[in-house]
DNA sequence: GTAAAATTTGGTCGACTGACCAATATTTTT
DNA sequence: AAAAATATTGGTCAGTCGACCAAATTTTAC
């Protein structure tokens, strides 16, 4: 009887399990397809319903689009949140390092979320709902980052995310036409944003 | 062959010039109405020609697309050249500080071009053709950033600008998500990249 | 068990797309 | 001036799109 967990919620209704399927098959299509190529006719079949049945759900394509950004920005937070440093005792800077590999990794090994992330951006330029909830998304990415070196000075660390947070972004774009290899990137990365953190602050 | 657009001063066909009024066209479409609303008569009602005069000079719509990709490309390269460091005497510090401000204003200030990448970074994704002259674009990009910075040691140099040039691409996306103004990220990102250039080579 | 609500299906509509063919007009070459 | 190459136009084609309406089916409430 108790209903699939959606999202980290309680128990969904039928019709919100209805919804998510169709989403999950919606983000299937635009990753694969393209902005181009997500239409209600092929979010149908990829979700094995009825055209009519999917419009019934999501009376528009703007709606359902609205609906999907949302969706994606939801899976990435639980996403990130998976991250645990590993349990052993590591130095302050080593901790740092192994974050920044995570995030390297994730943007150059273009997963599922960053092949959505480049047809959100281009959304978003047209989409001023997109636009708001994409914002939003990396504020909460950017407080994500800053609560997670909590024992340095706040100031660094805000200083910190704002230079890695839109950096991973970049890499994921650019990271083919770099010439130093993941690894190498992490190491210089770890460097740079270990002495912003560390910075002894003016007064 | 004598088919490459020439963008300046040398004299052009007047088939070239057509294509390349048809290319500006087509820019100006995929800025405004994306992938999604590249269309031949889109395109060709905004050069004020008939969708099968377009299809004459690109036969096909991934022809023009390609074509349209290559034209955005040597835009921007013209546009970064167009950059001169002020004439006064600055410090090195001081030159750097310039070029970022430089470099963060284009990015925030979503210009044009800024826009046409968002959508050519999804197009990308699904197109071999312009995913690798994206690549090489920003390979040239990565080393004009190099070689403009000649006086540090080599290696300081491409170490920053394996971090600016794509920091740059992140920093159009999350701009308006960064509690710090433009202005503040280009002192910090500054002192960054200076510590990264004038850092003591290890032997 | 029946009525009401929620869900699923079938079918239609005008609008738009890229590709294509044939004909005309214009410019260039000879 | 004639011929040839280049450029432009008109029209058609099958295919796809989102939106919409009416009906049938299933589930839920009483």
């Amino acid at each position: 009887m108790a209903g699939e967990l959606v999202l980290g919620e309680v128990v969904t209704s039928k019709s919100e399990q209805t919804k998510a399927e169709i989403l999950r098959a919606a983000l299937e299509v635009l990753r694969e397809s393209g902005a181009e190529g997500l239409t209600m006719r092929g979010v149908a079949n990829a979700c094995g319903r009825k055209l009519n049945n999917v419009q019934y759900y999501y009376k528009d394509k703007a709606v359902l689009l609205n609906s999907l950004a949302n969706y994606h920005f939801q899976l990435c937070e639980n996403f990130v949140e998976d991250f645990e440093p590993s349990s052993g005792e590591l130095s302050a800077k080593a901790q740092l390092h192994e974050a920044i590999v995570y995030s390297l990794n994730y943007a150059a090994s273009l997963s599922d979320s960053c092949l959505v992330f480049r047809e959100l951006w281009a959304i978003s330029t047209r989409n001023e709902a997109v636009q708001a909830n994409l914002t939003d998304y990396y504020t909460e990415a950017f407080n994500r980052m800053v609560e997670f070196w909590y024992d340095y000075p706040l100031e660094n660390r805000k200083k910190a995310a704002a230079i890695l947070v839109p950096y991973v972004d970049g890499y994921s774009i650019q990271c083919q036409a770099l010439p130093y290899s993941e690894a190498e990137m992490a190491n210089l990365l770890t460097d740079v944003i270990y002495a912003v953190l560390t910075k002894e602050l003016a007064e």
